[in-house]
DNA sequence: CTAGGGTTAG
């Protein structure tokens, strides 16, 4: 026999040319299949690879007959083309028609559960493979440790799974590291690494990328600076993802030459190496982030949604709307617009570079809004003093069924602070406790206090700062502070002042508006003390600027700003601003200002 | 025949 039996119901599925290469192959007489479903199952499996899951799907339905293997190639490729949820309920049909897992089907399992961050499910297959026997196997073991480490809020349940796995291989130890490191716990990711030395486990380029990983969480180089040294002896510095790793590392480390190095010295670069450097600008120098998005296409890297959110949020720190327009029309023209990251950050662009309605055109397109783009949105009204449209938005988006978390509570509390809203506020403040479970922290008492403090509430913003259960911090100070300042309690206020200076001894408009508070009580000697502790400081504060984008400049002004392109005509036009203002009779409240009393300015 | 770990945004 030297042709392929087809007549199979589920063969007539199989495309043309590929039961031509199954013809050809049978004569081979190596080939000799194990289980009459081994051929659809190799097909199944090459479906999933190309990510065709309905025609791998269909051949599968059409099977007369499933073996385990069948089952477990199902599961396997569902959870490869991120469908978790189908992977799950394969995995459930295949136990219903009486299939026993093997350890193949339960570390595929597992990986859906990952993909689901589900424990309930997590645990459930836990049962069965210490039912089935099937505790021991490194794969069933290793998996089963990642889904505790994703869908546990500790690491407990991980730590306990890894605990017994014996012998533990580099795997098992890449994915404790990984545990915490995901999790945002740099510290504990270094402790579960250094261990792994201490144990001397084989280090791999996997390893090694997740510790430089856990080292930029930690914000310090001196960690990253040693494994830097051993990834070089080790040769892993040809692996891409170790020193794309690195140059993460050292952005977040504000060491941004070491990063430029790094990304220099690499013969060979992919996209996440830019995406990376931009990325990591975009923290620290937006300008350099925009330069480097200019140079990286003619070095023939397509930018994708990763480079397109560093870029819009650079626009956004500099407020270069037209900037932002420009590259938003490249991010239509490759269709990326239907991204949620990058549509938020759009919308986040448009409210700092002032186009609220643009935020709000792109907020209404989203067919889909996630709880980042409701929290961007009422952000975006917030700033823009909208604080009853960003309490309508809080309602809807509740309405809609999403979550809010501790940012969407700053975002309205803010928004109702700045509006007036002091009732509201506190029912959200309430809610935020009683419904949502959500403990305060010192941002979410900021607010708080801030939004008593507007009201005029200055004595009861001060009774919740005495009734917090953690020390508040110089913020929670700082906005009781410009409660006693714009309602005029000076002993409250040089009490708040106090605690903030405590803390920040490095704020000089502190020291500034303390000084002007002694003095309009006639307090000269501690006047002058402030003042003489102001002056210590130095040029330490950064002057605050303003600018204005004329073509493809931005020139940037500052107080006593004496050169500088077309300054006659800057100041020609301050003066005539001066004289609008009093004829509006607008008295402007210059006791917050920072000036020299040098010099006058 | 079927299974595992790492890097970039928000």
């Amino acid at each position: 026999m030297n042709t392929v039996k087809v007549s199979s119901p589920y063969i007539r599925s199989i495309p043309s040319m590929v039961l031509k290469e199954l013809q050809w192959a049978q004569p081979n007489p190596s080939y000799s299949p194990k289980s009459p479903s081994m051929l659809a199952t190799n097909l199944i499996k090459s479906y999933f690879e190309k990510g065709s899951v309905k025609e791998a799907r269909n051949l599968f339905d059409e099977m007369p007959e499933r073996d385990v293997v069948a089952w477990t190639t199902m599961i396997a490729g569902y959870t490869s083309c991120n469908y978790d949820s189908l992977a799950w309920s394969m995995f459930h049909e295949m136990l219903n028609e009486g299939f026993m897992p093997n350890a193949f089907t339960v570390s595929s399992v597992l990986k859906a559960c990952k993909g689901m961050k589900s424990y309930s499910c997590g645990a459930l297959v836990h049962g069965l493979a210490i039912k089935y026997g099937l505790m021991g196997s490194i794969y069933v073991d290793n998996s089963l440790m990642d889904v505790y480490a994703t869908s546990c809020c500790s690491m407990k349940e991980a730590c306990l799974v890894f605990h017994d796995v014996n012998p533990k291989t580099d795997v098992s130890w890449t994915t404790l590291i990984a545990g915490y490191t995901h999790k945002g716990d740099g510290y504990g990711g270094l402790r579960a690494f250094q261990q792994m030395l201490a144990e001397g486990a084989d280090q791999s380029a996997f390893s090694f990328s997740i510790a430089v990983k856990a080292c930029a969480l930690t914000g310090a180089s001196s960690n990253g600076v040693q494994l830097h040294a051993t990834i070089l002896k080790h040769g892993l510095d040809s692996s891409l993802p170790v020193m794309n790793s690195m140059i993460d590392m050292y952005c977040w480390c504000q060491c941004p030459s070491e990063a430029d190095h790094c990304f220099n010295e690499m013969p060979q670069k992919d996209l996440i190496t830019w995406n990376t450097l931009i990325a990591g600008y975009k923290r620290s120098n937006s300008s350099k982030c925009l330069a480097l998005f200019t140079s990286m296409e003619s070095q023939g890297f397509t930018p994708n949604c990763f480079t397109f959110t560093s870029v819009i949020a650079a626009c956004a720190d500099l407020s270069l709307l037209t900037c932002g327009q420009q590259i938003h029309v490249d991010i239509l023209r490759r269709g990326l617009d239907k991204n949620i990251a990058l549509a938020n950050c759009l919308v986040d662009m448009y409210a700092k570079c002032g186009s609220i309605s643009d935020s709000r055109r792109i907020f209404d397109s989203l067919s889909y809004k996630d709880l980042v783009s409701w929290t961007s949105m009422m952000i975006a009204y917030g700033v823009h003093g909208y604080g009853k449209e960003t309490v309508k938005l809080y309602n809807e988006m509740v309405r809609s069924g999403i979550q809010p978390d501790r940012v969407v509570f700053i975002a309205v509390l803010s928004a109702c602070s700045h509006a007036g809203l002091v009732n509201e506020g506190l029912t959200y403040f309430n809610s935020m406790l009683t419904d949502y479970n959500i403990i305060p922290d010192q941002d979410i008492y900021r607010c708080v206090v801030d939004l008593l403090g507007r009201a005029g509430k200055t004595e009861a913003a001060y009774e919740l700062i005495k009734n917090m259960p953690v020390d508040p911090n110089d913020s929670v100070w700082g906005a009781l502070f410009g409660s006693c300042k714009a309602h005029k309690l000076p002993n409250l206020g040089k009490l708040a002042a106090q605690f903030i200076l405590e803390a920040r001894p490095d704020m000089a408009k502190t020291y500034l508006m303390l000084s002007n508070l002694y003095a309009s009580e006639g307090d000269w000697g501690d006047f002058a003390k402030m003042r003489k502790l102001m002056k210590g400081l130095g040029g330490k504060k950064e002057p605050g600027c303003s600018w204005i984008v004329l073509k493809n400049d931005v020139y940037s002004f500052v107080v006593g700003d004496k050169v500088g392109p077309q300054m006659e005509r800057v100041y020609e036009v301050l003066s005539m601003m001066v004289l609008h203002m009093d004829e509006a009779d607008y008295v402007p409240d210059i006791n917050c200002c920072l000036h020299d009393p040098e010099d006058g300015t």
